[in-house]
DNA sequence: AGATAAAGGTTTGATCTCAAACCATTGACG
DNA sequence: CGTCAATGGTTTGAGATCAAACCTTTATCT
């Protein structure tokens, strides 16, 4: 029919393209992709502990997927204790998790520490510097100081951790751009396995919320080179912390 | 069976994250999933003009596919045009592209423009300050070397297009990290369609070369800053330069 | 020439996923 | 108290996807 372009004799190298690496593998198993994400979703505190998921047809548009798988995913869940779902108007899915349990929904990727630092690094202090560029609204500007104020509380380890989550993910809402809020994502659920094996001493608390404050003041101020440079202070004193404690 | 942990009178309003932005859609046609990111490759120059692509039962384990939903799709993009198959021994898959033709091929995703670019302003400058700080090999150094100087030579638009993309993975790839790596070929996987649409002025491809050397070049002597700084330069010009024809 | 190896091509039955319709439960409201 | 509305629960048949085995083609080697 029609003959190689580029007839390759057997002792000729073929030359395969240097950098396969673009090449990623597409998830399977969509009721485990769909399982990794709602846990994430949860262990991250993108939905709060004891609010209300959206009604299962909502939910299952908004993440491309039949209802059907949807139901087994969240069966999952709630088997993980994760959630639990009420029949009935007014019932529903709602969270069971404040964080102080381990979890069972292993998340859906897996990477190197050192990646995960190097492209939170990256990401992160990008998206703050144009949450800072940002023009922002009132209820905008109430928000991030109270993701912030979370993160003060008297509250324990896992609570911090996930208002910590929260914190980030605002940030990364707030920069208008839903790539970098989707890479954001990902750093942080790539890091929130790692964060819960490190032992969360006061004194680093103290010095991260510094550093939060000090991140969201610039932001509230429109100083996008302060905020990147803060977040990327934070990044390398948690990246610090982390290399330390794993290797 | 279980009641809801937080009975929701009716007129009180559940507090629903305010961001579901966080949820990603998963791709629901593994198909179309594969076509995508196939013609992404060819088209960004990943599998360059008359390369073969590694052998199916390979390719279809490296995307993590099944092998028939591999052939479909390397069938859809024979019909398009963009490569070759041969059958027995030494046969295979070639690339048939040259980037003058259009593609009648959809990109994965649909991304705002300002987004892309916003994305990309953040991710490549990352990326070409961490290959900076890596230890590079004279295997890898010459890598780069070959992709700056195959972005000069007499060639035409399209081809010009394609090395851009080439050398700009190539960087990502030095950089080491897997997740930016991923976050890059999918800004220059959404970019590559909006730069099909601009014109090329020699002007320009000018301006574009020096800035390709000066962050080559900072690279290669290891000097990260400046290789941020470099493309951040790189991509607030093109940018520019869309943004000034697009809209 | 014949054997071998390396590729693509084909078949088949099991499993996953989807869409759509319908059922069941519960609280709110008249 | 009865109806309605908002949720989760269930069924069903079609289509997508998979894994594994097997077939065909062709260049190289002996």
């Amino acid at each position: 029919m029609t003959a190689a372009p580029h007839p390759v004799p057997e002792h000729a190298v073929p030359q395969r393209g240097m950098q396969q690496g673009s090449l990623q593998p597409a998830v399977g198993n969509v009721f485990e992709a769909v399982v990794g994400q709602l846990g994430t979703a949860v262990r991250l505190g993108v939905f709060a502990n004891g609010e209300q998921l959206p009604p299962e047809r909502e939910l299952a548009e908004q993440l491309g997927v039949s209802r059907m798988t949807l139901r087994d995913a969240i069966a999952a869940l709630r088997e993980a204790g994760l959630v639990q779902t009420t029949r009935g108007r007014g019932g529903g899915t709602f969270v069971t998790y404040d964080g102080t349990r381990p979890v069972g929904v292993r998340p859906v990727s897996e990477y190197d520490v050192g990646d995960v630092l190097a492209f939170r690094r990256v990401v992160e202090p990008g998206a703050a510097e144009l949450a800072a560029r940002q023009p922002l609204d009132g209820e905008q500007r109430a928000w991030l100081s109270t993701c912030l104020a979370d993160t003060r509380g008297d509250i324990g380890a896992a609570e911090h951790r996930i208002s910590d989550s929260r914190l980030h993910l605002a940030l990364a809402t707030l920069s208008g751009s839903a790539m970098l809020m989707d890479a954001v994502t990902r750093a942080q659920a790539a890091l929130s396995d790692l964060l819960a094996a490190i032992p969360v001493l006061p004194r680093n608390i103290d010095h991260s919320h510094a550093q939060h404050h000090r991140i969201v003041e610039a932001v509230l101020h429109g100083a996008s080179l302060e905020a990147a440079d803060a977040m990327r202070e934070h990044c390398d004193a948690t990246g610090a912390l982390l290399k330390g404690l794993l290797g």
